[in-house]
DNA sequence: CATGAATGAGAGTTCATTCAT
DNA sequence: AATGAATGAACTCTCATTCAT
């Protein structure tokens, strides 16, 4: 009954990844701290102790999860080899991540759904520098020739858009098929070969 | 207290139309029966007379939502052109309803964030057949050697994804460029322009 | 969905009829008007028109019923043969009653056990009446001196609460049977049986 | 506001001894969370934070009840002197602890003219337990060749149906003297009188 | 740090009752 | 006489949040 872990960092990071889990899962408002509390075995006062209420709970997780996506994507594209290197390490890094972590895109289109209600500054932050990432390298690649007729927050919607849509929509794709076999709703394709699939795409669309 | 409407057609649209938004705005948790109530101007109790609870309600909403989505693309489409020709219908005709009715995309951002919850098997129909609809025009492609190497579910993740996306960042790619200038968020890039620059990318990437 | 049957004493009646089981099936509050008129294809707002409110109804419910049994029992003893035979007559008029109309004993407690909250006066007088017939039987069988040692409230306890009580733990006595087979719950003891053993307890109990 | 007890135990027995009284007196379906927390000074959702809804609270009271009617009359009764001593015990504690304990009378009654809809096992459990006593008292007696034509269930209804009937009656039957006074509804008669009364009748129905 | 008790402000839902036709 | 729409006042239950220990 007493756990008494007394270890606050501990604490702490159990809340932070379970509270992801379940808000990703069922949604800010449909996830309540008693849920929470009990699913990481932590008084549910605690919550409020470290993070003063449920907004910054969220807030907290938010940010957590996008900045180790964004330090992700940022670690593997910072040598800066060639823009379609970069451009095919960020589609590759931002699928591999979130498929490695498939609540992200969940809180992601959750949040976007809201128009930002809920997104807490840094998140916006976050997300701002994603793209800033995306169209350097875009840049770059016009710069250099190599692409043409860029129109980069339509092009980071693709990629982007698409790698959340296709994990979000596991599930209900799974039922699809199990309705009607013959439509092909790429079930068990494997995220590399998505993420290689858009990688071509987009290099056709910017004419390469 | 004032209109004593006493035509449930009248209010059962009333209550509809006006959920929507509300849904689409603030979702699904954070819209109370008393706030549709009071925006419609209608007793409460109506709510529940008319769609039996909170639950019955967001599926009629998503059901009158989806169809008539459905109903836009699929009767603009239905003349069967060329692979092409339809192709574009569909782009556009997708885009530009959900520019008009700004509250489908997040309405359904929401639901697939969600992994459809509450999605009833309606809704969930209409999105399949949507699908299969742009499936059809692709297969057609195919067969008369327009279209190369096409994964329909992404393709249809990287149209519809986009769309929505666009739509639903709105308010955000606003607040973007208020901060950074420099970051070009295709603020003011109007629906066809989107819709024309998306045909034109598919296009290139189904190596036509 | 018209049903229009313009028979304002037929409705009255299946109003009347239906709310009685109704009512004494799962109680008063627990009874709705939605229900009753549902129950018996009769429109939600006549149960109004007729019967003012739902106490109104309750009331004519319990009206009739005790109406009815009042005029069974006064009817069958109104020859006064002889002390003897008129509280047999009186106790297995009673049982065999309530057997037949078995929603009786069930309102009958549950009033008791509101100390006739709602109990209307009409009612209130009925059970009177019936217990002022007992208690004139009881005192004739003391003049004659075939009765001792009478305490007229107990003895109609005795015997209406036992009666009562048999009908209403039917199902519990059931129950009871299943889980300790040698307890004798007298659960397929007929009405008539009991009755007759009443009688002759309390025969005994009045020193005949 | 004012107490802060912060002491689980007393708010528990506050909420269950109060409630008793209130659904005793006006029922399950009249009494409602709002007036229970208002009339043992406690914060409505305490209720369901220890009895997790109203149906829940309900049974506790059911059970604590019983529990404790059961546990006097059993341990005043464990002696096992004599059947005749036995039944005497049997009925004077237990008519004297439905008067110190009034609500338990209405309880019952309603619990029953209710088929034992809410009755949760444990009550079942207990009342069946109290009958069981009653039969091994009735069973011996018989063993002894004190008692005959025993049918122990109409016997036992014969003592507790009109015990209960007495208490619950008590404000009809003052009602009624004031109407018609020479209409003896032993108004006065104090519950020893009663408990002795219905033990010496129940005497001579034994043929003791 | 940690806990269980306590709170207050709603939220969804129900329902007797009335109104207009 | 009959109907379906409409209403308002409850009522149960939930939940973020705070307090006392």
């Amino acid at each position: 009954m007493q756990k008494k872990t007394r270890d606050a960092q501990a604490t702490k990071a159990k809340i932070i990844n379970t509270s992801m889990i379940l808000f990703s899962t069922n949604g800010y408002d449909a996830t309540t701290a008693d849920e929470i509390a009990k699913a990481c075995g932590v008084n549910k006062a605690m919550i409020f102790y470290y993070y003063k209420n449920k907004a910054g709970l969220y807030g907290a997780v938010l940010s957590h999860a996008l900045e180790s996506i964004h330090d992700e994507v940022i670690s593997k594209d910072k040598e800066y080899l060639h823009p379609l290197e970069d451009l095919k390490n960020f589609i590759t890094t931002y699928a591999l991540y979130c498929e490695k972590n498939p609540y992200l895109p969940a809180l992601l289109l959750r949040e976007l759904s809201n128009s930002g209600a809920y997104l807490p500054d840094m998140m916006f932050d976050s997300m701002r520098k994603l793209f800033a990432l995306l169209s350097k390298i875009l840049k770059e690649g016009e710069k250099q020739k190599l692409f043409s007729n860029v129109e980069p927050m339509i092009i980071h919607f693709m990629i982007v858009g698409t790698i959340n849509l296709f994990i979000t929509t596991k599930p209900l794709r799974k039922k699809s098929i199990e309705i009607e076999e013959d439509l092909n709703t790429c079930y068990d394709c494997d995220m590399e070969y998505v993420a290689d699939y858009i990688f071509n795409k987009v290099k056709l669309m910017l004419g390469v």
